[in-house]
DNA sequence: CCACATGTTCATTT
DNA sequence: AAAATGAACATGTG
């Protein structure tokens, strides 16, 4: 799941749900997630601190304890954050405890998730090289950045150093709403294009948290419900499939227009 | 057994 | 330098 919509979801779940509270224990449950920490120092750093707030850019959660280092979550592709006293979660990678006695779990079956631990975010995000989130972005921006792109639309848009937090599902949906063919090249979108893509780039991230980040329950009249082998366009018509830059795309080849 | 999956990164080629 | 492609990572589902 875990586009921004997604990210967005579990910074207000985590938000709701375990901050200001100290942490008892930290359990590290596969050490392979841990980017540039160790697990002792990970626990040295955790262990009596509380979380005091959080802030989500793109994909990334990061969480802000009191003693100024920030934990920073990615959820890779099947990662997801679950609080809870007895029931817990089958894959946990990193389990903290709480004085109440209630748990975070950091849940990531997959394990293409990451953990990390800085003093200095702004560091981070230099040394990762994000473009604007995608929700922060403003439209002369992101024109600016698009008119100077040669590639095709969609890695375009899923490109995270480009704009940060648009995945496969969502550069499908917002690329159908705008109604451009997914294999358009970026320099060929004209000015009303691109105002259209930026616009329906913020109401498709914005509807997808309105909808909890559940993308296959959206009104009919978006992409993603009908997102499977025998789905149909909304508008009528066969949907198509194809590999674009290594990522299933679907598309209406009747209702999407190819820029070339 | 095979193909595929909401992501990122690296190597190779164009 | 940018862009395209394919593979790798780990693990589950159909």
């Amino acid at each position: 799941m875990p586009e921004l919509p997604s990210v967005e979801i579990f910074k207000r779940y985590f938000d709701s749900t375990s901050l200001n509270q100290e942490i008892e224990s930290v359990e590290i449950k596969s050490p392979e997630i841990l980017v540039d920490v160790s697990e002792a120092d990970l626990e040295d750093k955790l262990l009596g601190q509380v979380f005091v707030e959080s802030n989500r850019y793109g994909k990334y959660l990061f969480t802000h304890l009191f003693n100024d280092y920030f934990l920073i979550l990615h959820f890779g592709m099947t990662g997801y954050l679950k609080y809870f006293k007895n029931e817990g979660s089958s894959h946990i990678r990193l389990l903290l405890t709480f004085k109440n006695d209630y748990k975070l779990a950091f849940d990531d079956m997959r394990k293409f998730g990451k953990v990390w631990l800085t003093k200095q975010p702004d560091i981070f995000l230099q040394d990762k090289n994000l473009g604007p989130d995608a929700l922060e972005i403003d439209y002369q921006t992101f024109k600016n950045l698009i008119t100077r792109r040669k590639g095709l639309i969609k890695p375009l848009l899923m490109n995270q150093n480009f704009i940060a937090g648009i995945g496969n599902l969502y550069a499908d949906e917002i690329l159908y709403q705008s109604n451009i063919h997914p294999l358009s090249k970026a320099d060929k979108l004209d000015k009303e294009k691109l105002k259209e893509i930026y616009h329906k780039m913020r109401m498709v991230l914005n509807e997808a948290i309105e909808y909890q980040d559940k993308p296959y329950s959206l009104p009919p009249s978006f992409l993603l419900p009908h997102r499977h082998p025998k789905g149909e366009c909304p508008q009528g018509g066969a949907l198509e499939i194809m590999k674009i830059a290594g990522r299933t795309t679907y598309f209406c080849p009747e209702h999407q227009q190819l820029y070339k």
